[in-house]
DNA sequence: AAACTCCATGCAAAGGTTTGCATGAAAACT
DNA sequence: AGTTTTCATGCAAACCTTTGCATGGAGTTT
């Protein structure tokens, strides 16, 4: 068996035809005769012929490859969406690059330097917590690589955009506690600089505003970063103030699963004590016990969404097509980590 | 500004040089003079030139990039096998292209043949559940293309192996809940065909004989999937049975999470009436309560030796090297979902 | 001064594919 | 029969880079 991959110079050979020939028989040109197409297509199936995407690639200019950036991987979060993404671009003609920023600003410039190098054809991207500048990005743009910001936001820079209404979602969930009758809500945020910390934020500052709840600054604590460990310490904080809280609404299900960890460690029940509501609903928060009341998003549809937009950003890549915004709507799940909702559901 | 980016051409053409000097220049290669050199240098810097990889690729018949076949993401074990993965491979020369195939054979077969259109330089791989055959792999290898299978073996594959001794790790957990005092331990085990399901199965079967508590066939039932909903009824056929299990050792912490759950639904205390042992420790499975007994497996450092064991392979790719076989080993968790040792860890 | 060495640079081919244009032959028209 | 049309195929360039070999000039040797 002879070495290398067969090529389409390998065919024509076989058939004494030239390469364009057989090139055009393949792509069925129409200017090539029946009986030729048949031979050549019958010999390229019999030699398990694959056309050689990097020279395809160079001619044209693209890779035929679409980059997408996430901060990590490990959460059943982002994977739902790469999941998404996966199920929308792996029928098409295009393959996906998955890379890690590691929640980085650092990692992250290098990976966009390494797919711009690569001749991605577009982006998918949801940036780090320690992003605040998005110049990268608009130098992908600039380079006619179309760019599309998932869940987290990149404030000012002009892009296609899927996301989620979080601040609906915490209004909701913090609306929801105060009409369970908690009064002392406090709240675990997120790392400062991301949109969905600061819409979180926001929606649990209305929400108590508007019910006429007083705030208090030190039910306010901001964690780290997004995993089990970086949620002990601040609920620590919050549960040894002289007035703790009643109830905690966390930025996610893990810090919220720690703050149930602590909560109990400390004597407190749940939710008689303490409520505690979390956000993304993981699909192991209903195991948790109490089972974890929390917010769904729709993460496998913004993963698939977000592919979708980008496809169709490729195709017409020249029509100066206005940008797209999608918001999708999270919904409270109140499951038994959280008092009843007293007023009923009457109306 | 020019359309297109910066290439070799365009940089010889100011500095009116040849392509070749130009590259020579930036490769470092000697026989350049070094005012050139640095002219050269200088304006590549300046136009932010990026060799193109489809041109280097054709050129060197590969591709600088190593694709990872895994059966799914969104769950903890493979998503931090993959950042192990990413770990070792970021910083290299190569670009990794991850590909799920949602445990299904088909797309196994198709997602290595898309990777071989690709010319990928070698694949890491953990074969879907559904996978019986590993032909495809066999033609990868006949192509020249290195493959390094991890956690879920491929017996009668010659290839390089990263593995856990999931026997040991079943053995451990099963011989643990006999020396608390359990007498009627029943098994949760996996799809069948698969090497870790198999190999934990001997491994509870081993220890039940070894300890000299009687096999009971109906104490067996095995998932279809590894998801949690695939538990409940499984779990439901034990508990329901006449002599119904004083203990169960599931295949991962998410059968395990479903088992408690339903277990709890029927009224019976955890560890009191049963206990229940996971596999996996899955991180948030230290929150469950009671908190999950599991068996921890070196998730990450197994992403990271296979990614380097493919990346020495491609590297000596001629040199006839032989596969190497490496197994880590699992340990066992005890937490609060199982009973004490009730024998202790005297000796 | 002729012959030689050495150094820096250029030329051209190769890698696999597509595509506009050219070619050639057969078929169809007048 | 001569001219035109149609059809099937081939040629060659282009995409970008690397690399063996050729080239030319300057400096060194006899």
């Amino acid at each position: 068996m002879k070495k290398g991959r067969v090529t389409l110079k390998d065919i024509a050979s076989k058939l004494k035809l030239a390469p364009s020939t057989v090139s055009r028989a393949l792509n069925n040109h129409p200017a090539i005769g029946e009986d030729t197409k048949k031979a050549i297509k019958k010999l390229a199936e019999e030699l398990d012929y694959q056309p050689n995407p990097m020279a395809l690639g160079l001619l044209q200019k693209k890779s035929n490859t679409i980059g997408v950036i996430v901060p990590e991987i490990t959460s059943h979060f982002f994977s739902a969406i790469i999941t998404g993404i996966q199920d929308v671009i792996g029928p098409s003609e295009y393959n996906i690059m998955i890379c890690l920023s590691n929640e980085s600003y650092e990692e992250e410039l290098t990976l966009v330097k390494k797919l711009s190098k690569m001749r991605v054809d577009g982006i998918l991207v949801s940036p780090s917590s320690a992003t605040k500048d998005f110049d990268h990005f608009r130098r992908l743009q600039n380079n006619d690589v179309p760019v599309v910001v998932f869940d987290r936001d990149c404030p000012g820079l002009e892009a296609d955009k899927v996301l989620v209404d979080d601040y609906s979602g915490a209004y909701q969930a913090v609306e929801y506690l105060i009409r369970s009758g908690c009064t002392k809500i406090a709240h675990l945020g997120g790392p400062l600089n991301l949109s969905t910390t600061k819409h979180r934020l926001q929606g649990y500052l209305d929400a108590l505003e508007k019910n006429k709840v007083p705030l208090r600054k030190d039910y306010i604590q901001h964690v780290k970063g997004f995993s089990h460990k970086d949620g002990i310490k601040p609920t620590k904080k919050l549960l040894e103030l002289e007035d703790a809280p009643d109830a905690i609404f966390a930025i996610n299900d893990n810090i919220a699963a720690s703050a149930m960890h602590v909560a109990k460690k400390m004597g407190l029940a749940i939710p008689d004590d303490i409520s505690i509501v979390g956000f993304d609903d993981e699909p192991h928060s209903l195991y948790f016990s109490p089972a974890l009341s929390t917010v769904w998003q729709p993460v496998y549809s913004l993963g698939m969404l977000s592919a979708r937009i980008l496809l169709q950003r490729i195709k017409n890549t020249n029509s100066n097509e206005e940008f797209r915004m999608e918001v999708f709507k999270p919904e409270l799940v109140v499951r038994a980590s959280s008092r009843e909702d007293s007023v009923g559901i009457s109306d």
